[in-house]
DNA sequence: TACGTTACTTCTAAAAAGCAAGCATTATGG
DNA sequence: CCATAATGCTTGCTTTTTAGAAGTAACGTA
């Protein structure tokens, strides 16, 4: 049970997600609905401006999510999963099982954790559209 | 596609692993049959002492590893995966699989890549071991 | 052309991480 | 039974990162 030492999938994922805030960003877009910088500020959360600039910054400049003008809305911008990011649907999915197995407090809807874990596949591919 | 936001499974994971250097530790004992202390901080991914001791710390508090005295050695003590952290191997298998596809630099044997999109399930077994 | 909305940037203080050094505990060799 | 070595930390200081408040710039609307 090994892998070649040198450029280490779990050192590349950590270069982007080892931090406390990029995959919640993630997780807003993917099952919250939020798209522009107002609502990942206001939705509880947290974060400061400041570092919520920077880590929209990085999760584009890695190629996690797209930025475009919203045409109907002034100064607005649409923050969009890429494919690249869409396919964490895996991971987090992942995560999910894990913390809802380990973690007395975590909750999450029975309806979706019996397709996580009846038929992963169809969730992930549900996740993704 | 919603899941309900109070005690959220991803907040949880980034209790844990929303930092640099905690799945490093995991991934070091995983594949890499590192289990001691001296062996996380030679093991030239620059983690600083003063850190690893807190990281240890909190992986054993949030029971991902264990820690017993090495009968043999000394001072030295075992760090294991617990049943919880052992169980991470369905994340980081798929952690695997997407950096793997979507980063260049990132290099897994062809074994594992293949066996991993072959049958994950065995996989995991055997990573779970 | 003033005003609200949105998306940031800037500044300062607090927290965390990095780094070098030192200390404690447990063998081990003389 | 005392000095030495190996291992696992802890401590104190410096540097980097994050948090929080405030301010600015771009755009559309009245």
């Amino acid at each position: 049970m090994n892998y070649d030492p040198y450029g280490c999938p779990i050192r590349y994922w950590l270069s982007i997600f080892g931090d406390k805030w990029s995959l919640l960003i993630v997780r807003d877009i993917m099952f919250k609905e939020r798209q522009n910088y107002g609502q990942f500020q206001s939705a509880g959360e947290g974060i400061s401006t400041s570092v919520l600039a920077s880590r929209l910054n990085h999760l584009e400049k890695y190629g996690i999510i797209s930025k475009s003008h919203d045409e109907d809305h002034g100064k607005r911008y649409i923050y969009a999963l890429t494919d690249k990011g869409k396919e964490l649907a895996g991971i987090i999915i992942n995560i999910i099982d894990w913390s809802e197995k380990f973690d007395e407090k975590t909750l999450v809807e029975e309806n979706f954790i019996s397709a996580l874990r009846k038929n992963p596949e169809a969730l992930m591919k549900k996740m993704m559209s």
